[in-house]
DNA sequence: GTCTATAATTAGATAGAC
DNA sequence: GTCTATCTAATTATAGAC
């Protein structure tokens, strides 16, 4: 079908927009550079998006819906009764999307503070994700919500979106699945305790 | 003295470079911007500093002057002899800078992965504070020390580097210097126990 | 030392061939 | 639907006046 190889070509535009974007930044990153990862010209990115702003949000639905399903099995696999062992398991699944989508983190702090992207952001996918950490964490003391939300995430995810620093420095690759389990282990010690 | 006007122009163009770099990327900001936020004009950037290039590592200089100067300060502040309140004092110290200097993880979140700029970065200034951290945290296990660099940087700053979603998100201002305390009090009650 | 003017490059967006 | 060619605007770096 026609709208099968539509779809394909601008799923594969919009990865490809995705994980540029998220190396080097919206305004590191040229059009012509995200055509050519994706194997295509930059006309057609023209064709089936109308601009470079329009892709790039099309990159964070791509982003988001990612996610939203990984959000989804981390919690349909727990069945465990135990709210410590949950709030374990979160933490766990959090260090593991992390590593898994490093793109996350960058493309995020990417988005400068007073950009309309930024807002956008905010009301179309990040409070939706900050909700559901409200309704899971209603034993925190409200004040705390905020502050934990980003404690947890940067805590997470920092170090594989700098991975190559990381490397650099310590001579460990985070991404590595023993480095990835042992940072998981140390975060959900210190996080989630007696 | 010509001298000292040369130097006040220079670190007023180091300042106005370095947070504007810090809000919209290397590659989001023009020299002319810079310029004009400096209260000067663009020939005169490419007068003091050769480029654009010169005048990152420059802002990156001026950064970590002043992250070591903080760190010094913090450290002879203490003369605390309790292991346990040195460490919480320490990660509290972390947040503080965090809040007064937001641009910091913007900053180095804007150095890509494979850049020449991320390679210097790390080589001219991330190992010098990373080994400060190593000398600091003996009592760690050695392969922990990494992660838990990481998990410290990201869990104190990443909230005063989004504070303008923080706001949008949850309704506090993560600025404000109650939440900086607060900040600072949760995330020493996680990481510094027993 | 500072500014103005400009050269050379590159960006995003458009138009039209196929 | 995809590509080639081109327009317009903005960028960095340079040259030269003051």
């Amino acid at each position: 079908m026609r709208t099968e190889q539509r779809d394909a070509t601008r799923e594969q535009i919009v990865r490809a927009a995705l994980f540029a974007i998220s190396e080097s930044g919206y305004d590191g990153v040229s059009t012509r550079t995200i055509a050519a990862r994706a194997g295509v010209t930059q006309g057609l990115l023209t064709y089936h998006f109308k601009s470079k702003d329009v892709l790039w949000r099309a990159a964070a639905d791509y982003l988001f819906a990612t996610i939203d399903e990984a959000l989804e099995l981390a919690i349909a696999g727990l069945d465990n009764p135990n709210p410590k062992d949950v709030r374990r398991e979160t933490v766990r699944q959090m260090v593991i999307f992390g590593s898994k989508h490093p793109e996350t983190m960058r493309f995020m702090m990417d988005v400068g503070e007073t950009e309309s992207r930024g807002d956008w952001l905010v009301e179309t996918h990040l409070r939706r994700i900050y909700q559901r950490f409200c309704a899971d964490n209603t034993d925190l003391p409200k004040a705390d919500i905020p502050h934990v939300f980003y404690i947890l995430t940067g805590a997470s995810m920092m170090i594989f979106s700098n991975s190559s620093k990381c490397r650099q420095l310590s001579g460990i690759d985070p991404l590595a699945p023993e480095e990835v389990q042992r940072h998981a282990d140390i975060l959900a010690d210190l996080l989630v305790r007696d």
